[in-house]
RNA sequence: GGAGGGAUGGCUGAGUGGUUUAAAGCAUCGGUCUUGAAAACCGACGUACCGCAAGGUACCGGGGGUUCGAAUCCCUCUCCCUCCGCCA
């Protein structure tokens, strides 16, 4: 959420933000106006409100004197009857400017490319280099079926397609490759793990920035009003929501969590095998910063996300987002793309950004600082990595001719000293063998 | 799910209709004193909004109501505690 004294005093920065990211420009003018209702109303409220505080202590004093105060009671019944009607148009002038402010995204910070979409992304840097094959590598889903450690059409079976199912070998490089993740954030960058509910409230959800947009993204209880996450920024950004953080500042935390995400509008596209889900797990980093320090701060995290990369021995690409591509709540974000050769494509694993005050003010996340004032923190989050795509470029990476898929050395203590998986051998029912 | 008891400032805790613009204590910060520290004493000490300012308004778990006036009375919701039931 924008500081609303930001937006009445620095309308034009903030119209020009929002003109780069290609935001309704009629939301803006929509603020103002109910700003200025806001303010008239309030005014007039509150001067009404101070009258009558006033008189209804002399009406109590005056009755100590066993004055009769019939008359001025009387006249302040009429003055609480209008207040009483300004409050209720202030009421609805106040919700109507909160559902606007709400839905107003965040200014990209200016340093950002200028684009309306992806095409506009800058590539930062490319790490690492494409490995050379002397057979043609297949996809992850040929892969996957030939070492039998998936099994989409049971899961589509048992559920509905997008949601996953890994069996033998591949769930235990699942839990593997979450352990190895957990553990570098941990003892390696300094996080504190969390393992937070993975249902949330609509407060919370509203505190990061996805209500009220992408209501229609998310699955929602409707029995308990309840929220499945759609990514642990959730309820890690709002373990702090309505608090002033007494604790020195930065705090990093990092969490496991299954995401759900109804992917809804993207049917067909990029689908087969477990490219894009409706449930996935992923590892996040979340951080709470000292505004002055949050660039800084954007910078270390991502150097946290490709570590996890660097660990395994990935070639990847970092992509500067542009003013268009950035997310609702974000002034800025890296995203991190893996090369898969099988799929002869870059997939985004990780996207780390700097959400400046915007979550913080919605969520109401405040800390004191050096002159013990009051202010809202900055909250950064990036992934530290999503796992189906790693799981994906890790076996089209590893695979050798023969079907074999050989994991990176830094997994083989996570996986029992297992350094290869390979298919089933003959009359083996289900797969997954070591 | 049933019954009962609670929720007051960073913490403890008073306060059942009118100088409560919330007592007191602890904690914290500043000062005096001291070589320094402690103690003692003095002072400060919530958040947000509106206003150029003076100042004003709101907030005692959330929401609503009664009243000239609500922390205080009424309704409702949430959460916590105790007991019972059910259950991984």
């Amino acid at each position: 959420m924008l500081d609303i004294k930001r937006i009445r005093e620095k309308t034009d920065e903030v119209r020009e933000g929002l003109r780069r990211r290609g935001a309704d420009p009629v939301l803006l003018e929509t603020v103002l106006e109910l700003d200025r209702q806001r303010r008239a109303l309030l005014a007039s409220a509150e001067e009404k409100k101070n009258r009558r505080n006033a008189t209804s202590k002399e009406i109590g004093a005056a009755r100590k004197r066993g004055e009769d105060t019939a008359q001025v009671q009387a006249e302040v019944r009429t003055l609480g009857d209008q207040i009483t009607a300004l409050d209720e148009q202030l009421r609805v002038v106040e919700a109507d400017l909160q559902a606007a402010v709400l839905r107003i995204p965040n200014v990209p910070c200016a340093t950002i490319p200028t684009g309306t979409d992806a095409a506009a992304n800058r590539v930062a840097r490319v790490e690492g280099q494409p490995r050379t094959f002397s057979f043609a590598p297949q996809d992850h889903v040929t892969l996957a079926e030939r070492l039998g450690i998936m099994d989409l059409p049971r899961a589509t079976r048992m559920t509905g397609s997008g949601f996953p199912l890994l069996l033998g070998a591949g769930a235990r490089l699942q839990r593997a490759l979450i352990q190895y993740m957990l553990d570098l954030h941990t003892q390696k960058h300094g996080y504190t793990e969390m393992l937070p509910p993975f249902v949330v409230n609509s407060a919370s959800m509203c505190g990061t920035g996805q209500l009220p947009k992408m209501a229609d993204d998310m699955y929602h209880c409707e029995k308990d009003d309840l929220w499945l996450i759609p990514t642990a920024e959730v309820p890690v950004t709002n373990y702090f929501r309505e608090e002033i953080l007494d604790r020195p500042l930065p705090v990093l935390l990092t969490a496991y969590t299954p995401c759900f995400r109804r992917e809804a509008g993207s049917a067909g596209k990029e689908t087969r095998g477990i490219l894009r889900v409706h449930q996935f797990d992923k590892v996040e980093m979340v951080k709470f910063v000292a505004p002055e320090t949050s660039y800084q701060e954007l910078e270390s995290l991502l150097g946290h996300a490709e570590d996890v990369l660097r660990g395994l021995g990935l070639h990847y690409r970092i992509l500067e987002l542009c003013s268009g591509d950035i997310s609702f709540a974000a002034a800025k974000c890296y995203d991190i793309e893996l090369w898969a050769p099988g799929h002869n494509g870059w997939l985004e694993v990780s996207s780390c950004s700097n959400f400046e005050d915007f979550q913080a003010r919605r969520a109401n996340i405040r800390y004191r600082d050096a002159e013990k004032k009051v202010q809202f923190v900055h909250t950064l989050n990036g992934s530290g990595v999503a796992l189906p795509r790693l799981m994906i470029a890790l076996l089209e990476n590893g695979q050798q001719e023969d079907g074999s898929v050989l994991l990176p050395p830094a997994l083989v203590p996570y996986m029992g000293g297992v350094e290869r998986l390979v298919p089933p051998g003959a009359g083996e029912v289900i797969g997954g063998k070591c």
